[in-house]
DNA sequence: GTTTCTTCAAGAGG
DNA sequence: CCCTCTTGAAGAAA
C-alpha cells in the first residue's frame, strides 16, 4: 500500500538541510564584532435489514455497488467474529499531547523564547541561532505556528466581533491587524524579544508568508511596523555600532533593483510625506548605517519580500527568502536626482529555494505546467473532472505509478442508512444567505462556522453546514467544505516522504482544502477487513487539532474553545483500498499544516461525520501538506532511531 | 522614564 | 487602478 500511511514524519526543512548530530548553538555575537571575523556557521455493524434507499442516479448506484459489495465481504466474515474481540481491535480514541514532550535539551533554547513581559522593550543582547537539532526545530516551529494561529485567531475574532456589533459594511473598519498584535504584545505573546538574533529565527522557514506586516514583529522576523530596514540600534550594541538584523524589500522605494538572488537596496529616508518619491538627500544614519556597518563586519540579514497577491486581503503578502550579505555600500544620485545610499545584497548560498521565487515558479505551472516540466506528469487531472480543479500527479524520480491503480472519489460512500427518511430531517428557511440566528446557526451554538471569506472561524468537535434540507443557495456562506476543491493540488512523488500532496496555490490559513473520502464502514465490518490487511484509516484516530483552531484563551482567558455542539461518536472507518482522493496522500506530521474538522451537511447519522480538511498556517505554493495521523506516541523513539 | 519623530501599513474614499 | 488622506503603532533617538 505505501502510500496510504505515510509515516514518514514531514517536519521542515527536508531532511536533506538537517544535520541532527550537532547540538545547537546560541553564540553570543557582541565578541565578533569585535574579532571582526564572523563564522557563519551553514547555516455499524452492518444492518442486516437494507433500509429502503434513497434516490439516486447511475453514477451514484455505482458509487453504492462498491459498498454493497465490500459489505457481502463481510458478511461471510462477521459471523466468525465474536463482540469482545471486536473490542479489542477498536483501539481507545488518543489524543496525543505534542508539547513539552520535545525532550530536555529543549530547554536551554527555550531560554531565548521566554515571554516578555508587558512594558519590555527589545533586549539588546545579540546571538545568533545555528545548528539545532531535528527536536529543536520541531519544537520552533511548534511555536512559531502556535503563535501565528493565536494572531489569526484573534484578528478574525476581533473582525468578528465589529461586523456584529456595526453590521456589515458601515464606517471604517478597525485596523485588526494591528489591534490583535498589540493585545498579544500586553499579555507577553511576541516571540523573540528578549534576545536580538542574527540571523535566522528558529522556527520560521524559507518560503514562509504572511499577509500583515505586524505579524512579522509578533513572531521576532522583523520588528519594525513600517521601516523596512530593522537593526540593533547604536545605544544598545556593545560595540557602539548599529548592526542590522532584517530588511523588507517591498518596491517602495523608486531606486530599489530586485534580481532575486541580488538585490540593489535603497537606504531609507529622503521621501516627502505621502509620496514615495526622493525629495532631499539621504544620510548615514539609523538603518542606513546599520547596513553599512553590517557590510563591513560581513554580517547576514533576513530578508522578507513583499510580493502582490490578488488573494490577500491587502494585495500583497510578506515572503521570508532567507538569509543574505551586503556585499558592496555606496551613495548614489538616484532617480530623482538626490542622494541616496544603495546598497549591493546578496543571497547567502547552500539556502532551500527562495520562496518568492517558488511562487512564480507556480503561477507558472498553473498557466503551463507541461511547458515547465515536459515529463513526469503522470496524469493531468487524476480525478477525471470529479472534483471541480484538475488533480495533478507528478513523478519524475523514479517509475512508481500507484495512485493510478485507484479509482478517484470525490465524496466518501456513505452507508444508506446514514441518509435521512424522507422528509425527516429539517433545514433552514433563509432565502438568499443564512442571518444569524437561523436554524442552521443555531445548530452550530449559534454562530457560523465561517468568515464571509469562508475561513473556518473556530475549530469544533463538529460544524453543521447547510444541507439538502435547506433552502439557501449553494452560494450560501455556511456551504463551505461541500463545494470542493478550491485551490489546485499536486500528487507528487518525493524521496522523503514517498507520495505527497502540495498545493499549487497559496494556501489561507483556515480555508478549506479537501475531504478526505473513502468507503465508510461500520467498525464491525472494519474490523474483518483489518484482517484482510487492507488499508483503513480510523478517523477516531486523528487527534483534535481542531481544539489549536481559533483558539484566543491566551488573550482572553475565560475564552473556551466550543464543546457544542457535541462531539460525534466516530464509530466508523474509511476504507481507501480501492477508491481514494487526493487527501490519501497527505503525509503524516506532528506539526502538521492540515487539520481535520468533522463536519455534517447531506445525512443525519451523527456518527459519521464527513471529515474536511482545512489549512493550519499560510501555506505557500508547491509545499507539502501534512496531517497529524495520530501514530506517533512514540514518535521521540523513532527519531532516535532515525538519527 | 518620557516625549518626539520617523517609518517600504492598511483601510477608505476620490 | 492609482492616488491621497487618515489613522495608527512600534521603535529609535533625544
Amino acid at each position: 500500500m505505501g502510500s496510504l500511511f505515510p509515516f514518514q514524519d514531514l517536519n521542515y526543512p527536508p531532511p536533506s538541510f538537517l544535520n541532527p548530530k550537532i547540538e545547537p548553538k546560541i553564540e553570543p555575537f557582541d565578541d565578533q564584532l569585535h574579532l571582526h571575523q564572523p563564522n557563519f556557521s551553514n547555516t455499524s455493524n452492518y444492518i442486516q435489514e437494507q433500509l429502503p434507499v434513497p434516490e439516486i442516479n447511475l453514477e451514484e448506484q455505482q458509487v453504492y455497488a462498491e459498498f454493497y459489495r465490500i459489505s457481502e465481504l463481510f458478511r461471510s466474515a462477521f459471523s466468525k467474529r465474536k463482540h469482545g474481540e471486536l473490542e479489542v481491535l477498536h483501539p481507545e480514541l488518543s489524543i496525543v499531547p505534542h508539547h513539552g514532550q520535545v525532550g530536555n535539551k529543549v530547554s536551554s533554547s527555550t531560554a531565548i523564547v521566554k515571554k516578555a513581559l508587558k512594558h519590555s522593550h527589545r533586549s539588546s543582547e545579540m546571538v545568533r541561532v545555528t545548528d539545532l537539532g531535528i527536536e529543536d526545530q520541531i519544537y520552533f516551529r511548534d511555536l512559531v505556528r502556535r503563535t501565528r494561529m493565536v494572531y489569526e485567531a484573534l484578528r478574525i475574532f476581533l473582525i468578528q466581533e465589529e461586523d456584529n456589533e456595526k453590521g456589515l459594511g458601515f464606517g471604517k473598519r478597525m485596523r485588526a491587524d494591528l489591534k490583535a498584535a498589540s493585545l498579544m504584545k500586553d499579555r507577553g505573546g511576541w516571540l523573540n524579544r528578549d534576545k536580538r538574533i542574527i540571523g535566522s529565527i528558529p522556527g520560521v522557514y524559507i518560503g514562509d508568508v504572511f499577509f500583515f506586516r505586524m505579524e512579522l514583529c509578533v513572531i521576532g522576523l522583523h520588528g519594525q511596523a513600517q521601516a523596512g530596514i530593522d537593526y540593533v540600534p547604536i545605544s544598545q550594541s556593545s560595540s557602539g555600532e548599529p548592526v542590522a538584523t532584517s530588511i523588507i524589500v517591498s518596491g517602495g522605494y523608486e531606486d530599489d533593483e530586485d534580481a532575486g538572488d541580488v538585490i540593489i537596496y535603497t537606504g531609507h529616508g529622503g521621501q516627502s510625506r505621502n509620496s514615495a518619491r526622493q525629495c532631499v538627500h539621504q544620510k548615514l544614519e539609523g538603518g542606513n548605517l546599520a547596513l553599512e556597518r553590517s557590510k563591513f563586519y560581513d554580517i547576514e540579514v533576513r530578508v522578507i519580500r513583499g510580493v502582490k497577491c490578488d488573494k490577500a486581503p491587502v494585495g500583497k503578502v510578506y515572503i521570508y527568502d532567507g538569509l543574505y550579505k551586503i556585499i558592496d555600500c555606496w551613495f548614489d544620485i538616484g532617480k530623482s536626482g538626490f542622494g541616496v545610499y544603495k546598497y549591493r545584497i546578496v543571497r547567502i548560498a547552500n539556502q532551500p529555494e527562495m520562496g518568492s521565487s517558488v511562487f512564480k515558479y507556480a503561477s507558472e505551472l498553473r498557466a503551463k505546467p507541461l511547458s515547465l516540466r515536459p515529463s513526469g506528469y503522470l496524469s493531468l487531472d487524476i480525478s477525471k473532472k470529479k472534483e471541480n480543479l484538475p488533480v495533478f500527479l507528478f513523478n519524475d524520480i523514479d517509475s512508481d505509478r500507484d495512485p493510478l491503480l485507484y479509482e478517484y472519489l470525490a465524496k466518501p460512500i456513505y452507508p444508506p442508512f446514514s441518509y435521512p427518511q424522507m422528509n425527516t430531517s429539517r433545514g433552514c428557511d433563509c432565502i438568499s444567505s443564512c442571518c444569524d440566528g437561523c436554524l442552521c446557526a443555531q445548530r452550530n451554538g449559534g454562530e457560523f462556522p465561517y468568515d464571509r471569506n469562508g475561513i473556518l472561524l473556530k475549530g469544533k468537535p463538529v460544524v453543521f453546514e447547510c444541507g439538502t434540507s435547506c433552502r439557501c443557495p449553494p452560494t450560501c456562506r455556511n456551504r463551505v467544505s461541500q463545494s470542493g476543491l478550491k485551490y489546485r493540488l499536486e500528487i507528487f512523488r518525493s524521496r522523503e516522504t514517498g507520495w505527497g500532496v502540495r498545493p499549487l496555490d497559496l494556501i489561507p490559513a483556515g480555508s478549506f482544502i479537501c475531504e478526505y473520502t473513502g468507503v465508510v464502514l461500520t467498525m464491525q465490518q472494519a474490523s474483518i477487513f483489518a484482517m484482510n490487511g487492507d488499508s483503513l484509516v480510523y478517523p477516531s484516530r486523528f487527534p483534535e487539532r481542531w481544539v489549536e483552531w481559533g483558539d484566543i484563551s491566551q488573550v482572553y482567558p475565560d475564552f473556551k474553545q466550543p464543546t457544542i455542539p457535541q462531539a460525534p461518536s466516530l464509530d466508523f472507518a474509511m476504507d481507501v483500498s480501492r477508491m481514494r482522493n487526493v487527501a490519501c496522500y497527505f503525509s503524516h506530521s506532528t506539526t502538521p499544516n492540515v487539520l481535520v474538522q468533522f463536519v455534517m451537511y447531506d445525512h443525519t447519522n451523527a456518527s459519521y461525520p464527513h471529515l474536511m480538511l482545512f489549512a493550519m498556517e499560510n501555506i505557500p505554493p508547491l509545499r507539502e501538506l501534512s496531517l497529524d495521523y495520530g501514530v506517533a506516541d512514540d514518535w521521540t523513539e523513532k527519531l532516535a532511531i532515525c538519527n
